[in-house]
DNA sequence: CCCATATAAATTGCGCGCAATTTAATTTGA
DNA sequence: TCAAATTAAATTGCGCGCAATTTATATGGG
């Protein structure tokens, strides 16, 4: 049936995907604010560091390729985590135009504490596991399509 | 049987339904941000326009529960929209405290240029409709388990 | 009536996101 | 060889989000 959009509900607030997506976005910071304050962290820098505990090393761009961020969000924010001690910034030497970002020991050791945030996530969420990833699984499907 | 979580897969960057979240809502601001650059609109401004256009002359505050937003953004947001002829910003006689923000015409204009949007949007997202009403009930039920 | 309390919006300050530009290093090719 | 093109990161500028505070107005109890 309905194939087309009904223009008179195609601008309604509550229909739109994006405003779910962005207000399910801010709510889900606004739950992860009190537990990465006992991290220090805000949250696009405690992605980064999900990222890192994966895989150390990397240089700002592939930080930025696994996150969808550019060097002018991550450059800043870097150098913050620099500040705090959790990641050092080197520059490389056979390319000095890359910079490679490291977990120092404090870094690593971060992650240990970080373990029981997916926990309180998870129930704060009011899903099931199977639920969880069905839907994380389909966000990131529509992600990839946005993004192609 | 699983009904808890693989402490090595919990911290993984691809299991977070909150990055899928933020990925996903940020790749959808960058896919607005050519359609929206036509009205001379940012994402955010969109929404409130939206708002407006279902129901006209509310306060800030009814804005911002509506959006999940706050006086600090929404001040100067509106301010802005203001200095762009689109809304206008006016103190209730009864309670000075007060602001209601009323579309002016060319912000009630606005919306013939903003239906195509939709389309636009469904389009790019490749789903189907009852794909993406299905989608976007799911993250609007898990916002409200989030927030409440 | 007055003062304490509450409420609405505005302000301040900081950290993103991102477009656009700049700086610096590397690669390419005529 | 060396100038042009390319690449990586940094910088600049602006608009959010939001916590915390301030300002202005309204309300309620004694």
């Amino acid at each position: 049936m309905a194939k087309n959009i009904d223009p008179d509900k195609a601008l309604l607030l509550d229909n739109q995907l994006c405003f779910a997506l962005y207000s399910a976005s801010l709510a889900m910071t606004k739950l992860y604010k009190p537990l990465l304050d006992e991290l220090g962290l805000t949250y696009p820098q405690y992605l980064v560091m999900l990222v890192l505990w994966e895989r150390d090393g990397l240089m700002v761009s592939e930080l930025g390729e696994r996150l969808y961020l550019d060097s002018g969000t991550l450059t800043p924010l870097l150098k913050r985590l620099e500040a705090a001690g959790l990641v050092a910034r080197t520059r490389d030497v056979q390319d000095e135009r890359r910079v490679h970002i490291s977990l120092t020991a404090a870094g690593r050791k971060l992650k240990a504490r970080a373990q029981k945030i997916p926990g309180c996530v998870l129930s704060a969420s009011q899903c099931s596991i199977p639920e969880l990833v069905q839907l994380t699984g389909q966000i990131r499907a529509l992600r990839e399509r946005l993004a192609g």
